[in-house]
DNA sequence: TTGAAAGCGCTACCAA
DNA sequence: TTGGTAGCGCTTTCAA
């Protein structure tokens, strides 16, 4: 593969004006230039990123971490996130930390060997920031890691009551909330929006199961619904669970909206698929991304930010399983 | 951030003997290699993987692109992918193509000058690793591009000639088959497959309608649908044509499997979620991913390959949209 | 067992 | 407008 010198020499100039060609940056008389484009065409050149990186210390390479690629949520975010970081001339290593701190810390050693510019963390660990000697911008994605790092995360607290006022305006008195796990920062938040508005109503009573959703739970959604014949509502920490939830229900007997009613969260398209459709808090998944991305660019752009924690607006859309 | 020079200063070495201990190769003595690890661990020193790669003229990146990240099929995939690069101490740059061949040219270019060591590439275009000057391994996943590249697919045919047997012994005799379009290969494999199968039978008759699979092509389903009410079965081109046909059907007054038996291709976790649940021609999307990041591995390390273009067996699930 | 120095491919400074 | 060259941080030869 030729480098910047076989052009130099096949062109007959100094390697100094073909990389003034080629970063068209500098005084470089016409025909000069023409000259050296030829000799490029035709030793098929193209320059050497990983020199170019070496020498400004910066490999245009955002590191992204999330915990699952096999979760619509997910993917949805990333796919935000690659036109963002394509259109700004950047390349995207991508990893998974399936909720592994360890594999978490094995990543941002290799971010930090590889020079990254730039990460996007999608992480339950508060202090996982300090685990790197990493002093490049950081931005935090749909869980705040710690106060001073950016974050973009939805309106969880909203998001949970939301899914409580559809539900009591719905007229549903015995209530069971499948709630993600408590290492979750999400999980949590929406679980108080909910509790809290559920609270007020001193004649529903409210049932909260929490689950592992990196494991297939069903068989304790099961179990809880079959012992407790008299619930009328459902609040789903995801559009899985709630799937799953109405499957069970199906299995004992019990018809979605007549018997019970479900919200789901998320808003992923297995929400149209089911039947009856999930009623669920549809969060701005693909914008989470892009904004994410967008921030960490003015952050590395050193460019102001509006504010350090940006929150999405969540939306409640109303489809068949709540009547 | 420390540099191998500071290391080497600090633990009063030259810069060679700091390169042997971080690389554990050449004598050092145990005395010095102390001095040494004490210097490293005081200046928080990790080595720069930019010089190296420059060194030794590679970047252990391994470049993968694929047509759509919203797509469970493809995330299965990368999920399996990714184990086998970490795992072989390799970092993953991932690209989606959205099935635009500039898109692709313009990550080839990306892969060129970041000296990726190799790529893993699920493209339709036959002549695309023409457009690059890439000359290292290259392994195509799920399409063949070329005759001499290797490749991992499933047994696409076959996939084909499953579905029709079952929907034959199922006693259909108004078949429609949604298939998925002719620029691609699996497609094309797949109707072979099926067509061959069911032509053998001259009572049965056959439609096939070529779809879309990147846009909603729910309204094309519909249409036709609802404009040939004696279809009773069905060979949807993947999972959620399926689950689409089965909502068409819901809404037409039809019901699933007594008057239209459907069968879906893919396996995808939204088998099970839809009522009735999805019979399927299940691929082996995972180890696929698995098996092409081993034979990219192979060819990196020129390890000799058993067979250049290696297929995976594909097999039916039996579920409740066939009885 | 250790160190000096060349070189990986590029950019940018300074001189001409 | 051009070229010589130092240097980005590292590895590896070669000599000591």
């Amino acid at each position: 593969m030729a480098n910047i010198k076989d052009v130099a020499r096949l062109a007959n100039v100094s390697v100094a004006t073909v990389s003034r060609v080629i970063n068209s940056k500098g005084y470089v008389n016409e025909h000069t230039k023409e000259l050296v484009m030829k000799a490029i065409e035709e030793l098929n050149y193209v320059p050497n990123e990983i020199a170019r990186s070496l020498y400004r210390k910066s490999s245009k390479i955002i590191g992204v971490i999330i915990p699952d690629l096999k979760n619509e949520f997910f993917n949805d975010m990333i796919s935000g996130m690659e036109e963002v970081i394509l259109h700004h001339g950047y390349k995207t290593m991508l990893c998974t930390s399936k909720e592994s701190i360890d594999r978490e810390k094995e990543y941002l050693q290799i971010f930090s060997t590889n020079k990254i510019d730039g990460l996007i963390l999608c992480s339950n660990s508060p202090d996982i920031a300090s685990y790197t000697n990493l002093d490049i911008p950081i931005v935090a994605l749909d869980r705040i890691i710690s106060k001073d790092i950016p974050s973009v995360t939805a309106d969880n607290y909203m998001g949970g009551i939301l899914a409580a006022n559809r539900l009591m305006s719905l007229g549903c008195k015995n209530i069971v909330q499948f709630r993600g796990p408590s290492t979750v920062a999400p999980a949590n938040e929406r679980c108080n929006g909910f509790l809290e508005t559920m609270n007020r109503d001193p004649y529903i009573r409210v049932h909260t199961v929490e689950l592992d959703f990196s494991t297939d739970n069903t068989s304790e959604i099961y179990k809880f619904l079959i012992t407790h014949p008299q619930i009328d509502g459902i609040f789903a920490g995801s559009d899985i669970i709630a799937a799953r939830a109405m499957r069970c229900l199906k299995k004992l007997g019990r018809s979605v909206p007549e018997d019970v009613q479900i919200v789901g969260y998320d808003n992923i398209s297995i929400c149209e698929f089911t039947d009856p459709t999930i009623t669920t808090i549809a969060q701005p998944i693909q914008s989470m991304g892009e904004i994410a991305a967008e921030t960490l660019f003015k952050l590395i752009k050193k460019e102001p930010i509006e504010q350090l924690h940006i929150t999405l607006p969540v939306e409640l859309i109303e489809r068949e399983s709540t009547k």
